[in-house]
DNA sequence: TTCATGTTTCGTCATATAGCGATATATAGA
DNA sequence: TCTATATATCGCTATATGACGAAACATGAA
């Protein structure tokens, strides 16, 4: 039950399940993130973390970056069904629709620092 | 989005998880679900307007009682696939399984009331 | 080592949520 | 009408959550 109660918590927050849709697209660091949905780093980093803990999102370091990508969900059934879902749920959804439609603009080495 | 996540929170609950769980097997109101895990009258009905809102149940009146009965999510996809799962979700739970187990000595007649 | 930079953690605040008891509403019967 | 009963709503408290900025941590370069 917590297991599941975990998952259906991570996501209950529109901005985490944004996250997921934009995962869905390509590999990204918590910066990309943070611009793209435009809130404050801290605030990305700690809903990357609930989406980790739930077994959603997996990530690895590169240097000063951290890569999050969406989990395989092979340990948890939960993950596995609703990150297939997530595929192409909310895919009309207006708001995923935009920040799809920028994430092109959004690259590291142009939104980072400088 | 808001209604995705409406569900989401919705089921975001242990208890109202476990609601779902004993609605899979027969219509209940709300005094057997209140008796069932043993929460305050107010807050079982407080739960189960959430539950509705998110369009999980749905209820008929009948007498003085409130029957609620899961929905058959066909207007939601989220709401349907979710349900659907939750058909075998949980089965192995050990708190579903204790309520489930007790659940044919929760009867309206003897536990309301009286 | 020192500095710069991406990320995480900490401290704080405002809001949301779950719980309860008390009260209000609705319905059936006398 | 009045009473009894099942449910819903209200008022309140304690805890959880999401937001931010500031500070700490981690890594790579000078």
């Amino acid at each position: 039950m917590k297991e599941f109660i975990k998952v259906m918590k991570a996501l209950s927050d529109p901005n985490r399940v944004k996250m997921i849709k934009l995962l869905q697209r390509r590999v990204l660091c918590v910066c990309e993130i943070q611009a793209s949905l435009g809130l404050a780093q801290s605030t990305a980093s700690k809903h990357l973390k609930i989406l980790e803990d739930a077994g959603l999102i997996t990530y690895s370091k590169d240097g000063l970056w951290v890569n999050y990508r969406l989990a395989d969900g092979a340990r948890n059934p939960y993950v596995a069904n609703l990150l297939g879902n997530l595929r192409h749920w909310l895919e009309e959804d207006i708001e995923v629709a935009a920040l799809i439609a920028k994430l092109p603009e959004i690259r590291r080495e142009t939104i980072c620092g400088t």
